[in-house]
DNA sequence: CCTTTTCTAGACCATGTGGTCTAAATCTTT
DNA sequence: AAAGATTTAGACCACATGGTCTAGAAAAGG
């Protein structure tokens, strides 16, 4: 924050909020309380690209909660053309699954609008600089939401009714080998043993699985984190 | 952090770190700054999680960087076991990747220890509270190297040279079913179309997505978000 | 030491799969 | 209307794959 220091141009805002009690509330705000230049504002996501693609702004705020085309799916395309706008997130409540997703397609920051002005302006000043601006309340939020959706996908690979679980040594390295694609003569090459042994293998993993050929298993060791199991042993 | 209104018990911590000087410092700093209980120290993981096992503390400080086992394998072990405890990470650098796995994996705060000791006993204050701590610079890393690992995991999918543009509406309903294991005779039922037209169909695909058989198509399918796409249209 | 599991490997056969070619009917697109 | 792409479908063949059974050597566990 070493404003005044540093040669600072003023940043272009696009604001974007279907509700215009909203928007021109928001950009009466800036305009008196900062010193940002709002450029632009509109009332839906296809209008706001147009004007993104016109005006090139360093930031944009955009509401997520707009019928039509939402806003997730607006942040998305934005980021999608690649023209180094910051997007800011806009919303009325905090909804952790709305943080992640919005954060997860490139957002670098995400405002309630209940928050003080203050706090506004100092999130899009953040954000301008060049860092992230996530409430502290909706950090936490998002580290919950983040944590879950990680802790759901590991539950599974450990589950004991991994069928997974009952292949031995030499079935793994198989198995792993199939899910790479490779055919008999492949593994059997690789394994240095011989094409025969390899079906019995074969054969012993889709019964263990319960699949009938290759392509089933592979699909069984990829959706019940085969390829995590390695990655949990060699480096998390 | 509304201290003194509520009855508060004591937290009891237990600290591992491999450097014997380091466990004395944090130690002493705990016990005369704050007043928390270290109930234990370990300079190995191994040794920690019996600790974790007998005492059952609220808090464990680990430390990331250790030799044999390394710090993160130790957080997922003893988030598996379910104890209810809540693992601070320690290190003494801020590497982004190693911030992220070891949220991934749950901890629930991430400090420096070259962090002033207020902020130390801060952190564990309030990760004991039922809160994630990360300080703002490290949260922001964070941030950065969680949009990163997602926008690589879309850029392929939106990729030019993404092979699985190049199919046909048919072909792309052939390769869905051929990724849930299907066989021909099973495909050609559920499109109500002969079984060669669906080995026409099948032949095509390879040779746009230049491969020889099956398995390879589903896993160049899924490796290059084949069924993200339709994701992406309904809920990105 | 003995038992059990795992790994190895062969035979045999039925069938699924992949490669190639041809070709008609049906869209699209210009 | 003509040209091109897509979808449909057949024939034919080589070979890879899957199912089942037997069986010895090696390793692991009790």
């Amino acid at each position: 924050m070493r404003r005044g220091i540093e040669f600072k141009k003023k940043a272009r805002i696009i604001i974007v909020d279907d509700n215009y009690e909203h928007l021109s509330g928001i950009k009466e705000l800036i305009e008196i309380e900062s010193d940002f230049d709002v450029v632009a504002t509109a009332t839906s996501a296809s209008v706001a690209i147009s004007l993104i693609k016109k005006y090139r702004p360093e930031i944009v705020l955009m509401d997520i909660n707009m019928p039509e085309k939402d806003g997730l799916t607006a942040i998305a395309e934005i980021e999608k053309l690649d023209l180094g706008v910051r997007i800011i997130a806009l919303t009325g409540y905090d909804d952790p699954d709305l943080i992640f997703r919005a954060m997860k397609i490139g957002a670098k920051g995400y405002i309630l609008k209940t928050m003080a002005s203050a706090q506004l302006i100092y999130a899009i000043d953040e954000v301008a600089a060049g860092k992230i601006y996530l409430p502290a309340t909706l950090s936490s939020r998002f580290f919950e939401y983040f944590q879950q959706s990680f802790k759901e996908e590991t539950e599974n690979v450990e589950d004991e009714e991994n069928l997974l679980n009952y292949l031995t040594q030499r079935e793994e390295e198989v198995l792993d080998l199939l899910t790479q694609g490779i055919t008999y003569k492949g593994v059997a090459q690789k394994l240095f043993i011989s094409e025969t042994t390899v079906k019995t293998h074969v054969n012993n993993i889709f019964q263990k699985l319960q699949v009938n050929d290759r392509t089933q298993a592979v699909l069984y060791a990829l959706n019940n984190g085969f390829l995590n199991r390695r990655k949990v042993k060699i480096a998390i």
